[in-house]
DNA sequence: ACATACCGTAAGTGATAGCTTACAGTAAGT
DNA sequence: ACTTACTGTAAGCTATCACTTACGGTATGT
């Protein structure tokens, strides 16, 4: 059930803004803060959500704290979306099969 | 950018629940409502925000209304996920290769 | 040892989300 | 026409979220 919190992580756009940023590659905080509307300990908070969702990973690098892309949380939000994707579709063409009983209530 | 109220809209547990009932083929408000432990008027409301995501629409049945998965919003948030996706992995591995040069800051 | 740079966390605040109950509206059955 | 079944919306309340400023802590440089 880790894709709850990755989509939950997903939904504030200054937090996905964050996600983004590093997407190009591994940066610092104050290196992502840079550019955006918000102050640095917001970045700091959006970037400690992201972590506990797997979606991101960080590395001490002297005093800064560099942050990247953790695939787990990317990749299980993935694998819901795709099997979804798939029963939503098989469900989809089951149904014009048998278009005749309407509304199977269950 | 029809990805971002799509997330936002799945990243409330209940309205998951909502849409996720609607992934075995179309039902009416208070069939989804049945079982929810949540009251009838807000599986209305989950419902609307979900249209309006683009991820489920409806179509009158008699004095029911029937609502069932458009494909639209889904397909909308997997292209974005997956692009992501391959740009995140592309990056990753652009990393290893220059390794070298810590936190090129922008 | 001291100063500096960088970052996380605590505390507090305004806005928003999700829920409830109450009400209004439409379609079908008698 | 009248009732019944089913649904959307309005109003209101509470909890949570995203943000701010202030503070403390650690690592590097002189």
């Amino acid at each position: 059930m880790a894709y709850g919190t990755a989509l939950a992580a997903l939904a504030d756009p200054t937090r996905r803004r964050v996600f983004e940023r590093l997407k190009s590659g591994p940066k610092a905080v104050g290196t992502i803060a840079r550019g955006l509307p918000v102050s640095r300990p917001a970045v700091s908070q959006h970037l400690k959500v992201l972590k506990e969702a797997g979606l991101v990973a960080d590395r001490p690098e002297g005093t800064r704290r560099v942050y990247y892309i953790d695939p787990d949380g990317l990749g299980a939000l993935r694998r819901w979306l795709d099997q979804f994707w798939d029963e939503a579709l098989a469900a989809f063409a089951a149904e014009v099969e048998t278009s005749h009983d309407k509304d199977k209530a269950k």
